[in-house]
DNA sequence: AAAGCTAATTTTATATTATTACATTCATTG
DNA sequence: CAATGAATGTAATAATATAAAATTAGCTTT
């Protein structure tokens, strides 16, 4: 029997993820150096934290993450750098979870369709354009002006259908 | 100068409100009778005081608008009463605001687009069957197997915006 | 270099939101 | 009417988030 730990390890074979976070941190400086904002080493800390993996991460995780390189960090220091990065476009902020997810839609449109798997806790970001346009409709009848959009899906995500099908 | 309180009042002349809400708990009765599931007093004095707007309402908001009638009431009683009506499909919780508002589309689909004003805090449903649609679509697309959605939109309704104009 | 400015950080405290656990009561129904 | 499961009462605490004031670090202006 696995350990839930590794239950949700679920590598995707084809996903070389240390490319993928050195290309979201450099996005992240290169827009932060563009933008005249500092990237600062605690914001950048946590830039890295929530880039380890592409699941959703919860603030207090962060903090307890963060301790071991900045003893003094309090959940304020958590939430400013947390500030900054969705100032940034640079993270997500799951609203369903109370929870945490790294961007790489970085300069295109940043509100995008969170799919959220149950199970392995990854979050997948879809730009879902005819979705968007759908909803452009809809506020045009509705005749709402949006500020912010928050569109969160919670199920299982297509890899750990997949695992739990060969379970059976 | 409007004090906020009269500033979010944002009534519309065509909406019968008390109409509305005994349609509501009507409703509510008849649907929970249907089900075997039981309405309690402090179920339903939990409904009619969400019920008394159309505006998000926070836990905590309740239990200060309960404790009068029932003094001993605590978070867990007002926290159980929302899980039961949630369950039932009475109420929606609002995850971006950590907060609740009546559902009227009892019966049919329940999860449905919710377009919420920073004004006058009014949530408004729309079942945006086009929306929906399209999302299945890229479900579908992604592999992914829907538990439940968050689709909460922020911004400002079109009465408010009438509001605004007037004072110019 | 000193003074002044601003953004960022530290620190402490506290506010807000939500759950757990266990005792008790209530409402059915067998 | 006793057994059972559902609902409630109660206390404590967990989890999430913000406020406010003091301090620091890095600039810039003189």
């Amino acid at each position: 029997m696995n350990t839930p730990a590794e239950k949700n390890h679920n590598p995707s074979p084809e996903h070389n993820h240390e490319k993928c976070v050195s290309k979201a941190i450099g996005t992240a400086e290169h827009l932060c150096v563009v933008r005249g904002v500092q990237l600062t080493p605690i914001r950048h800390q946590v830039l890295e934290l929530i880039w380890e993996n592409h699941k959703a991460v919860k603030a207090y995780e962060l903090l307890d993450r963060i301790k071991p390189v900045m003893d003094a960090a309090k959940p304020a220091t958590i939430y400013r750098a947390l500030d900054f990065l969705i100032e940034q476009g640079l993270i997500h902020r799951i609203e369903s979870l109370n929870a945490f997810v790294g961007c790489n839609c970085s300069g295109h449109q940043h509100e995008q369709l969170l799919l959220i798997c149950k199970q392995c806790n990854e979050v997948e970001e879809r730009p879902a354009t005819e979705v968007m346009q759908a909803l452009s409709l809809e506020f045009d009848q509705a005749g709402f002006v949006v500020h912010s959009k928050a569109l969160e899906i919670h199920g299982i995500c297509v890899k750990c259908i997949g695992l739990n099908d060969k379970q059976n």
